[in-house]
DNA sequence: ATGATGATATTTTTT
DNA sequence: ATATCATCAT
């Protein structure tokens, strides 16, 4: 048994949950505890010790990225490929499922997926039908409504309006949406779970087919799992199959989009024979970081529990920068890097970690002109570009005619004549006789249409036609690149003459090696090649940026940078209202879910943890004061060595204090001890402004001042806005108005 | 059909 | 500050 690979790499609480007894487990997995490899253990220990057949096996994950990971890691284990088994992501399972079961689902067999942007243009057509004004009706907050319902399991007929008008015309606009997508032969993200529940709900056989094949389901990252996830697993679980989940519900930070914590205290409640494991020893950080963020998530309430600990040495403090701008902060880590480096490290080894995009912005100048090189991960990632989802309109078009967001999308790009009163005589023809755009298009050419505008559309439909014929039986490459010729588009785009240009025609040709490179080996449903192809660019839309494995700065969201580790790691702007977020501050769960956010931060660095936050910071155009974050004072203070304690020079307050300042500060590292204390003996800054007084400021509305620091055109003032929260701003740019 | 103008919002993201 | 987007004018 020693030399078995299954079980000699884990550690006795690791073999505990890898061996445990066929049956329901559930695994408390901290940060950096080996919880893959658990899972991947568990895998191969079914298969080799149990005898298994692979044939029962279901592996479920959140992204493409972890399938990906696990699928290679069993392979390595087995010594093979573990072929029948399912591992995949939950929308590409239940996608899968549909493909195979489309006429059971009470879908049509050429659905297209639907991405989320192609979901609220969807949304604001609908809108735009129904006359509603977009400022009463978000789009984005109907998108909202609509998802979180079918996230939830509801449907529009199983919704009460009550005596709200605002949710019965919300619910009316889910009804409509749900028809449109019908029509079109459209399912995006959310209808994937829901629709593949419920065709296991109402297909008793289908369900008991799928019961009796997987005997065993492992699931990753429980802990984000939604309603209608978890409700999926136990439908399919039933009594008899063995569920296997892994989670950490101190790693739960996507509450907002609807994942339930509370799913890994129900699981053992449903399945009372649970057998319980947790997995604390991390092998990943050093002793000081561990504790840093041990001390730090003890402040939230209701945790299931657990401490890390670690064999390792405690390592260095962490440590903290009080930066007097954000682009201190960027200079500020740009050094530490560069020491880093001349002590032979690389670039790649350090994450620059941030709760929201735009902060990359200044780190990204700062490397920029320091020539230091950095990948920032996240943005548009290639298949959501304009132009490509373009292409993929008209390829998705040839596949299903009844598409109209993708038919909306192209047909008048290139512009081939068709303008806005055209498409509306066509949008309400197919309104009235409930049709597709596509068929509503045939029956008005040369009526409800001019003789030009029916020319037109003729023109695009026989393009449409004539393509899908020319490319049937072609290479998948070939058809995209005949399709490309032939609506013009590469041409369209050489033409716009801005450098943009030049850059969409790249992606195009792109797209074309992408189809070349596509092995389309998956989905056990023998898609053709084309379909095979446009489901999977939409549900595995890629990586951003193509040279991921150069040798790069690594800058992220903390919520991107779940799942991996750096040996240095830098989490910046630890400033109240920007982390934990203005938005999140007001109530507690949201307050707790941001600690959380702070805590996988921390544990993702291995050898050096930095905080850094800036006393001032231009957000949004505006400078503000903040408070360091509230994070800072919960990690036990004597983990954390402050790099270069506040020295008062920096500090934009009254004239007459700067000759103060000198080196010796250095010396004495008392943290936050002088934030607090405000001088409010200083006379009013400025005519009308007071404690208390009520003033108004043009971007923040109208709120109240709480504190007042320093005098003259310097001077801070700490303002409690209605809208926005507590926010310090220096009064010289301010601008506020008395009340 | 293209570009200028002005209003508006600006946490986090996968699929 | 800045990006996106709708509307309007050319």
């Amino acid at each position: 048994m020693s030399a078995d690979p299954i079980l000699e790499p884990l550690n006795t609480a690791q073999r505990a949950a890898v061996t445990a007894p066929l049956g329901p487990v559930l695994v408390l997995a901290g940060a950096g505890s080996g919880k893959t490899r658990v899972l991947t253990h568990r895998i191969a220990w079914l298969i080799r010790a149990h005898d298994v057949s692979p044939h029962s096996i279901l592996a479920v994950t959140f992204t493409n990225k972890a399938a990906g990971e696990m699928r290679t890691r069993v392979e390595g284990l087995l010594g093979m490929p573990p072929g029948v088994l399912w591992i995949g992501t939950f929308h590409g399972i239940a996608h899968r499922l549909l493909r195979r079961h489309w006429r059971e689902a009470g879908l049509v067999e050429s659905f297209q997926i639907l991405d989320a942007e192609d979901q609220q243009r969807l949304i604001k057509k609908l809108l735009k039908a129904e006359q509603l004004d977009e400022t009463r009706w978000a789009p984005r907050e109907v998108q909202w409504f609509i998802n979180s319902n079918k996230d939830e399991g509801r449907r529009p007929r199983s919704l009460k309006a009550g005596n709200d008008p605002t949710r019965a015309q919300m619910i009316r606009l889910y009804t409509l949406y749900e028809e449109a997508c019908a029509r079109s032969g459209l399912v995006d993200f959310a209808e994937l779970l829901l629709r593949s529940f419920e065709l296991w709900r109402d297909q008793p056989a289908i369900l008991q087919h799928y019961r009796q094949r997987f005997r065993h389901v492992l699931v990753d990252e429980f802990q984000d799992t939604n309603t209608i996830q978890y409700a999926w697993l136990k439908l399919l679980v039933g009594s008899e199959s063995c569920p296997f989940v892994v989670g950490d519900d101190d790693q739960s930070v996507y509450g907002w989009r609807g994942a339930r914590v509370e799913n890994l205290q129900q699981f053992g409640r449903d399945f009372p024979a649970v057998s319980l494991f947790r997995l604390e020893q991390n092998y990943r950080s050093t002793g000081a970081i561990l504790a840093a963020a041990n001390g730090l998530i003890a402040n939230n309430a209701g945790r299931l529990g657990k401490t890390l600990w670690t064999n390792g040495a405690q390592g260095e403090p962490i440590r903290l920068y009080a930066a007097f701008n954000e682009r201190d902060e960027a200079e500020f880590v740009c050094q530490r890097i560069r020491e880093h480096l001349a002590h032979g490290g690389a670039h790649r080894d350090a994450a620059v970690l941030y709760r929201s995009n735009a902060q990359s912005r200044v780190f990204e100048e700062i490397f920029l002109s320091a020539r230091m090189p950095y990948r920032v991960y996240g943005g548009l990632r290639f298949f959501e570009r304009a132009e490509i989802k373009d292409a993929l309109a008209y390829l998705r078009l040839i596949v299903n005619r009844r598409d109209d967001a993708s038919f909306e999308r192209v047909v008048n790009l290139p512009t081939r004549g068709i303008g806005a009163k055209s498409l509306d005589t066509v949008r309400a023809a197919a309104r009235t006789a409930g049709i597709p755009l596509w068929e509503a298009t045939g029956a008005c050419l040369g009526e409800a249409l001019g003789a030009r505008a029916s020319a037109a559309m003729r023109g695009f439909m026989e393009l449409i036609e004539r393509l899908a014929v020319e490319v049937a039986g072609l290479a998948l490459h070939e058809q995209v690149d005949r399709m490309l010729a032939a609506t013009g588009l590469i041409e369209f785009h050489r033409r716009d003459n801005a450098d943009r240009g030049e850059a969409r025609v790249e992606n195009l040709e792109e797209l074309v090696s992408a189809a070349r490179g596509f092995g389309g080996e998956r989905l056990e449903t023998e898609l053709p090649p084309l379909e095979a192809f446009l489901a999977h660019v939409t549900l595995e839309s890629g990586e951003g940026q193509a040279d991921a494995w150069e040798d790069c700065v690594q800058m992220m969201t903390l919520h991107t940078a779940k799942g991996l580790e750096f040996p240095i790691v830098f989490l910046c702007g630890m400033e109240d209202g920007l982390f934990p977020h203005q938005r999140s501050i007001a109530n507690l769960d949201g307050l707790e879910e941001e600690r959380r956010l702070c805590y996988v931060g921390m544990t993702r660095a291995m050898r050096q943890l930095y905080l850094t936050y800036a006393e001032q910071r231009r957000l949004h155009g505006i400078d503000s004061f903040s408070q360091p974050s509230r994070f800072i004072k919960e990690t036990p203070e004597d983990l954390i060595e402050e790099v270069r304690p506040r020295l008062q020079v920096r500090r934009p307050v009254a004239p007459g204090r700067f000759a103060r300042a000198t080196g010796a500060e250095q010396a004495a590292p008392h943290r936050h001890a002088e934030y607090s204390s405000a001088r409010l003996r200083d006379p009013p800054p400025a005519p009308g402004m007071r404690l208390g007084a009520r003033v108004r400021h043009g971007k923040f509305g109208e709120g109240v001042i709480l504190t007042l620091e320093g005098s003259g055109p310097q001077a801070r003032v700490q303002v409690n806005f209605e809208r926005q929260g507590p926010k310090w701003l220096v009064m010289q740019y301010a601008k506020l108005e008395p009340l």
